[in-house]
DNA sequence: CGTGAAACATTAGCGGC
DNA sequence: GCCGCTAATGTTTCACG
């Protein structure tokens, strides 16, 4: 998994990346003293090793009115509840659908959960919510969480100030 | 602030631009039912107004070895600290340098913190930390986190699985 | 908003170190 | 193996209708 052989070159063509995804090639080329056919090949074995995962252009939340930001601390049933009886009993017999199943795929549904990881400590999951302000958030854990069959505890925070925030991550 | 005027062609485009943030401007124009010229003078506009921020590419955090997330909330000295008093008491006079000032800066150093916020509840911070393994995370806690005058509580939970992680914000 | 033309960027093939 | 050149193709950009 972590075994592409990386040199100097292809470090610094991913730290420029990670900063500015649209450079063109011929500037990146310039930037680390290659002409720009051996640089663009290097940037295609990088996408195609999926070192580089994709580019995107990021958003300002709060020009999009989203502005209220809050980790949400999930627990849940841990067995026996009414949704996965109700899956196991189904008729294809005993699924493997877990009530940390049923989760995650609501998950996936949520827009306003723009990440949410499996933790280690008392709660089960940590949520990142974006929404546009406290009424839109009550009406998300009220209706969505809450109202989900496999969640028995909700712990939330507010962040009054994001004051750093990247999605470069530290190369080595 | 959250007063810039989109219609729904700007947010099909900044749709289409937080999934795939090297798309062509023909690609796009074609996606909207646009010709270029005018699909590159709306683009502009949302990247000069700031509603888009940037744009970066997204790497792969366990093929670059960071295989350990961790979520650290922190709370700090409210007053009286030695660092904030040898500050005040500086030639300058009483600086406005308050704990929270000091670990502000502080972790705008710190590469391994990819995100901080302040936030409501009993901890003042929440950090998100990217490191290679527990034992990169320890020496983070204990001479950087632990050892800065200001922090007096940590605590931390590790990510057991990222099972979902998107920059894209969720367009009303 | 759309057209067209100039400037610029990407990319595959080939030769050289 | 990895670099750099060239030349064809595709893209961006801007003045103008």
């Amino acid at each position: 998994m972590a075994s592409i052989e990386l040199d100097a070159i292809d470090r610094r063509i991913l730290a420029i990346l990670q900063e500015n995804g649209r450079l063109s090639n011929q500037d990146i080329a310039e930037r680390v003293n290659l002409s720009p056919s051996p640089c663009l090949r290097r940037i295609r074995r990088l996408e195609e090793s999926g070192v580089i995962r994709g580019y995107v252009a990021l958003l300002d939340a709060q020009k999009l009115g989203l502005d209220l930001l809050a980790y949400v601390s999930v627990r849940l049933e841990k067995r026996g509840g009414l949704a996965v009886t109700a899956v196991r009993e189904g008729p294809a017999g005993r699924a493997g659908t877990t009530h940390a199943e049923l989760f995650r795929a609501a998950v996936q549904t949520w827009p306003e959960v723009v990440a949410c990881h499996a933790m280690t400590g008392d709660m089960d999951f940590l949520l990142r919510v974006q929404v546009e302000d406290m009424a839109h958030f009550s009406r998300f854990v009220q209706d969505q969480l809450l109202h989900h069959p496999s969640v028995i505890d909700v712990k939330s925070s507010f962040s009054l100030d994001t004051f750093k925030e990247t999605t470069a991550l530290p190369i080595r």
